[in-house]
This record gives structure tokens, sequence and C-alpha cells, in this order.
RNA sequence: UGGGGUGUCGCCAAGCGGCUAAGGCCCCGGAUUUUGAUUCCGGUAUCCGCAGGUUCGAAUCCUGCCACCCCAGCCA
């Protein structure tokens, strides 16, 4: 694998610059999740630069769950995302919550009222909206602003001890009102809810808001670069106040970058919660799904994931990556190591009308090309084989390679064929197809060259399978009006096939990948048994066959 | 509209004042091929959102404009 050693993204060469000018000895990232959901492929990347930033300067990267919101999270998230991250590959150096710094956050509060930078307000939500002002006018302070520190230290102590109803009153950083950054209007830092915690139980009925917990958390763990998406960007001046006055040493630096998005896919987890609630998908982990359960089951690899991440790059950007790319990486690297199978999804019936009803003859299949290491398997072939139905064509276009009345073709691994005949029924269905094999063609023991190699199964030895295929869930955005994305979802995003695969097939183990051979990389699934064998499609091969394409 | 960001090939993305604007994906040729796969060669931006300006010289500096994204949760 090549690397491009000249070339660093920027938060690479805010780094560099942090260690030159700061002198850092020790760089330390997190992956803060919410557990309010699982994880997906826009996670993966903010794992991937996470760690891989710590990593590529000797530091580390701590899991910390970003917990704050106890109506919004469940345990039930926690394992799924330690189960992802792992399966990725990613070591964290600690496990945390940020709901292990509730005592920490709550002495900062203190501390700040103490200071007279915080005050319990009394203002609702509505008031407190109004009071905020508009993108263009500035707010108006609350009238709870200038309280004394004494009445504002026994309102919060009241507020930590449940003395309130939910709403009721908030703690707010006083700052200022007229800033032209709305997110500096004196915000809410504490809020109360009457909640269980999954995490601290009911220890607490007030939590800290995001913006005050989170550079908290980062700078009690010597968390040295904060890395987010850029989003958060506008809220760097109130990460950058909180470290300052709660007067933390070294301070934590936050550096924004894009999220990923990718073409006929939704990433965010309100679409997402909707495909799973609403039946548009089987689940968190239907194959179709951007999420890693989801791709895990797919068949992607985390190596194919986390190379496809490095491709895409790391800037500041909105962009849209091409699927394409995603599953070219899953290509490359199935390619050199998935085994190469047979397997008929649409299966046709062909009868080799010179050999006997019981005559069977061994022949060999290499498990890899080019890598004899890699082993071979013995399959038979037969009077009655498979073969796959789009591989016959009674009335081919022009530069079909395939089997075609009369026309020759060479059973991979097997001999060449002669088309003698077919059957069809009442409606013009090819039902049978009647052919000759030449024994002087062998495989490995004739120069005799043909066009055409289909893949084929001895009926005898076949194992009925199902075959899942998949596309993207959404369909290409139109121009003009933006729809729901409800409207955009692609009713044939899914499509269950009858066939058959080789005996071997059957000894699969559930998440084992193979390439079918012509017709795409393929994972045993979930559902998978010896008696009940079911493959989802990955992702096909490239195909340069174009059946309507006019030739010159 | 106030603030914060971003604009380089169809899609990502290098480039940080000086040879003919990296690379990947996609696409198109051609060679090899018992997978129309793989592999292998080769091709694809006289141009860097637009317009001015500075300079011997700019995608890179300056000015103005345009487009898109984010922020008005007691969500994260």
């Amino acid at each position: 694998m090549e690397e491009n050693a000249a070339s660093k993204n920027f938060i690479e060469e805010f780094i560099e610059q942090d260690i030159a000018e700061l002198g850092l000895t020790h760089i330390r990232t997190r992956f803060p999740p919410e557990p309010n959901g699982y994880l997906h492929i826009g996670h993966a990347k903010a794992l991937f630069i996470d760690f891989s930033m710590a990593e590529r300067f000797g530091g580390t990267c701590n899991l910390r769950y970003d917990d704050t919101n106890p109506a919004k999270e469940d345990v039930e998230y926690v394992e799924a995302i330690e189960n992802d991250i792992r399966w990725l590959g990613f070591k964290w150096d600690k496990l945390c919550y940020g709901s292990d710094y509730f005592d920490q956050c709550f002495d900062l509060a203190v501390k700040l009222i103490k200071k007279g930078l915080a005050y319990v307000d009394d203002l609702t939500k509505d008031e407190v909206r109004e009071y905020r002002g508009t993108l263009t006018e500035p707010g108006r302070n609350s009238p709870y602003r200038e309280r004394s520190v004494e009445e504002n230290l026994d309102l919060f102590c009241r507020m930590r001890d449940g003395e309130f109803e939910d709403g009721a009153r908030t703690l707010r950083a006083k700052i200022d009102m007229a800033s032209s950054n709305i997110n500096m209007r004196d915000p809410a830092i504490y809020r109360i809810r009457h909640f269980t915690h999954h995490h601290t139980g009911d220890m607490w009925c007030i939590y800290p808001m995001y913006d005050f917990a989170h550079p908290i958390q980062d700078a009690i763990e010597g968390v040295t670069h904060s890395l987010c998406s850029l989003e958060y960007e506008a809220h760097r001046p109130l990460y950058d106040w909180v470290t300052e006055h709660c007067e933390f040493d070294p301070r934590p630096r936050q550096i924004e970058f894009a999220r990923l998005n990718l073409t006929n896919t939704v990433m965010s987890k309100r679409y997402l919660r909707r495909l799973v609630e609403e039946g548009y998908v089987a689940g968190w982990d239907d194959p179709r799904m951007p999420t890693l359960c989801g791709l895990r089951r797919r068949g992607y690899t985390p190596e194919a994931i986390k190379d496809f991440l490095a491709r895409a790059g790391i800037a500041k950007a909105d962009s849209v990556v091409d699927t394409a790319m995603l599953e070219h990486c899953l290509r490359e690297d199935l390619n050199v190591r998935a085994h190469r199978m047979i397997a008929v999804l649409d299966p046709l019936r062909l009868v080799v009308e010179n050999m006997q009803e019981l005559e069977f003859h061994e022949v060999e299949l290499g498990n890899l090309p080019d890598q004899p290491e890699a082993g071979t398997r013995k399959v038979r072939f037969g009077r009655e084989l498979f073969i796959e139905r789009e591989d016959f064509a009674i009335d081919p276009p022009k530069k079909y390679f395939r089997l075609k009345p009369h026309g020759e073709v060479r059973l991979k691994g097997a001999y060449i064929i002669k088309c003698t005949r077919y059957e069809t029924d009442e409606q013009g269905n090819v039902t049978t197809v009647y052919c000759t094999y030449d024994p002087e063609t062998r495989s490995g023991e004739s120069d005799r060259k043909v066009k055409g190699t289909l893949h084929w199964l001895s009926a005898a030895d076949a194992i009925p399978a199902e075959f899942r295929l998949y596309e993207p869930l959404l369909l290409d955005e139109q121009e003009g009006e933006e729809r729901d994305f409800i409207e955009r979802l692609n009713p044939d995003s899914f499509k269950s096939l009858r066939g058959y695969v080789e005996p071997a097939l059957a000894q699969a183990n559930p998440g084992d990948r193979f390439q079918f051979i012509r017709m795409g990389y393929f994972c045993a699934d979930l559902e998978h048994t010896a008696q009940r064998p079911v493959f989802n499609r990955a992702v096909g091969l490239k195909d340069s066959y174009k059946p309507g394409a006019i030739d010159n």
C-alpha cells in the first residue's frame, strides 16, 4: 500500500504546530459518541480520525460516552458501540463516561457562580428564546441575570436537590447577550431533568449541557486535541470560554472537520431511525443500512472501510463521496483473499447429451487465482447441470460471449460445450438447454480457446441457497425541489433469489466471504446455516458488458 | 440578514508566490485472461467560484462580488 508521505491533512499540521510551539509530549484524542443509536460509517470517519491522529503522533485515544442527556440514551447502545469499534480494529486507551465527571462539572459550575460567571435563570423556555434575540438583533439580559452569588448558589444547590420541576430553572453562563455569535448569548449550562440515567441512576436530577460538559471532560482526561465535526465550529468560542474560566491548564484544543456523506445514502440518526421504526428496513443491521452492523452483515471488511476513509480524505469542505469509492475498496480487499466459489443465482437446466445418466467427471477448481497455496477443491461434472439463466440467449445481441443456439462456450474448469437445442414452455421461456461436451477440451489439457466462460453447477450435487441482492436504499436526488427522503426510497433495494451453491459452501459460517465467480462478492448471512444457506451480495463485480450498447 | 466556515476535473483531494495543476474513484481506449473480473499499459482540468488588482511570475497575496453549508434546543 503506497503512502503519500508528503501530504499532511490540516489536522496533522495543527498538531505538529502545537507540538512544536507548546512542547506537547503526549497527544491524546477521544471518540465521544452519545449512546443513543448505532454507529454508522460517518462515525467510522470520526473514529478513524481520532484514532489515527493519536497513533500518528504516538499518542492515545479514549472512548468516552457523551451521556449528558439521560432522556435520549440507553445501555443497549453502549454495548453495540464498543462491539463496532472493536470490529473496526481500534483500541481505545481508557473507557470513560462523561457522566463520571458530573461531580466535577457541578463543582466547576459552582466555581463559575462564585466568579460571577454563571447565574440561575427562572425564565421559561419560550421567554429565553424571546430574550435571545435573532441572528441580526442582539438579545436582552434576563431579569434574573444580576442575582447575587449567594442567591445563585442557594438556588443551584436546590436545583440539584430536586426542589424544582423540569424546566423551572436553568443555570446559564454569564457571557454576552449582544454577542454576534448566538452561542455566546448566555448559553444554558445546566438543566433540570428528573430522569433515571442509564449510568448514574437517580443520583442526579440536573444535567450539564454538552457545551459545558464536553470541554470539561476533555480537560480532565488530558485530551490535547478534541476533534469534532464542522457544526461545532461556532461553539468553539464557548468551548474555549469554559476551559479558560474553569482555569484548566493545559487546555485542550478543538479542531473541526467535515463529516462524511455518501451518495444515495442517508447518514443522520433521525432518518436511520425512521427507516428502522417505520419498517422500511429489517433493522439497524439490515445489510442496506450504512450502520457498521449493517455493513458488517452485508460483507464489508474493516480493512475496506478504513482504506475508504483514508482515501476519501480529511478536509473542511462539505462533500458527498461517491459510494462507488467504498465499493471499490471492498472489491480491492476481497479480490486478493475471498475464495472463488460457484453459485448459480437464477438456475437454468443444462443437459449434456453425450454423457450418461450416472457418469461424472471430477474436476479441480482453484480457490484463488494465481495463488496455488490457497488450495483447490474437487467438484463433479455430470450430465445434468445448472447455468445462470442470463447466460443463455435464443436471440443474443451482438458480442454476446455466452451460450446461444449452436454456440460454444467453456464451462469454467471443465470442458467446452456446444449448444445443440433448447426447450421452452408455452410462454416461450427456456426450460432446458441441451449441449454436447468435447472430451478433448478438459481444463488444462487443451489449447482450444472460445470466447466465453460460464460458471456452472452439477445438479446432482448443488445445494439450494437463498441469495439476497441489494441496491442503494435511496434513488438519486432529483433536480429542483427536495422531496421527503421517504419518497426517495428505492423500491427495488432488496431482492431475494433462490438458486444453488456448490457443496463446499454448506460448511460456511455466518460472516464468511466469497467471490461467487462472475456474480460478485457474497457474505454468509447471520441467518445462514448448513440446512438453509443464505448469502448476501456485498458488492457486484465490475462489469464492462453492456448488452444494450451500440457497437460500431 | 449578524456571526462562523467552504469553494481546484463528473466525485473525493493534494497544492502554502516560480519546472508543462499530484493521486484516488468514475469513465474511455488497448494488451493479457478458462471470471466480459483481476492485472497491465495509455487517455481525460491551457485551467483552479467570478471580476479586478499586486508581482518578472499567482490556484496560491490584496480588493470586491457570487454560491453553498452551520448557528436563534433547558439536543449532541
